[in-house]
DNA sequence: TGTGATCTACGAAGATCTTCGTTGATTCTA
DNA sequence: TAGAATCAACGAAGATCTTCGTAGATCACA
């Protein structure tokens, strides 16, 4: 009854790979004191969850002093790709347009953003061939 | 040590919802031959899954026949928009466009559909205001 | 009418997730 | 140098998730 090892980070797991990247390398004691300004999060807690994503390979740890530092192993946007590349295949059909569309009626948009997607489509319409 | 009621669908009751969605109200067994055909999955596996669906207010559940009938309780475009609003708290800090960024260089757009963003960007200019 | 097929309900097993207490080692400090 | 503080490691508890076996009710039909 074993299930593929997701490596999908679970809401927990997020939450600390939010604080390494805003923070950098940090140690387990950093980490939980960024956790605790936003609600009580316990030290072990987290000290746990970081030896999980460790095995996981979600962060690198450095034990080279006495309070190991920890670093998430993918970037920031590395990450995002593939949450987003998993929720395409879970609801969209794998179709990024569906997606778009949704997002784009769902949340409000800034004037300056909507101009930033533009500007990516028109890119986009340069590499695949411009219509005269 | 209770956990928040998660109203966002899991994997496998995301893949029972999309064959409600296609299909439209059906029967434990009919849900079951669409999943086989994608994956072995046992007859009794579909009928919990859906009990417990049923207690999350995921479906609703027609008991005046014998052979209960299922049937989704929200559209596919709101459980779309419910998980993208989900991945945007988690992991966009809300923004929609970085969202839509990430998801127009991850994966191919048909220009069809590049046409259909624009065509909601300019809507969505006509109502903020267009600059003269 | 009786036998097999089909259905729901129930519970349990094993995995994952989240939290936390305890232990033992190391470091700091009075 | 003794006691306090800090650290990693470990295990366990309780929740959720997924799968499935079994029991009991109902139905179809020979």
């Amino acid at each position: 009854m074993q299930r593929r090892p997701k490596q999908r980070p679970t809401d927990s797991e997020l939450g600390i790979l939010k604080v390494l990247w805003r923070r950098g390398p940090s140690t387990v004691r950093e980490v939980q004191a960024e956790l605790e300004k936003q609600e009580p999060t316990g030290y072990t807690t987290v000290l746990k969850l970081l030896q999980i994503m460790t095995d996981k390979q979600l962060v690198e740890r450095d034990e080279s002093q006495r309070a190991h530092v920890y670093q998430a192993r993918h970037s920031e946007q590395t990450t995002q790709r593939r949450l987003i590349g998993d929720l395409l295949d879970r609801a969209f059909d794998g179709s990024a347009a569906k997606l778009v569309l949704q997002a784009l009626s769902t949340r409000p948009t800034s004037r300056e953003e909507m101009q930033e997607i533009r500007r990516i489509l028109d890119a986009s319409d340069e590499t695949t061939g411009e219509k005269p």
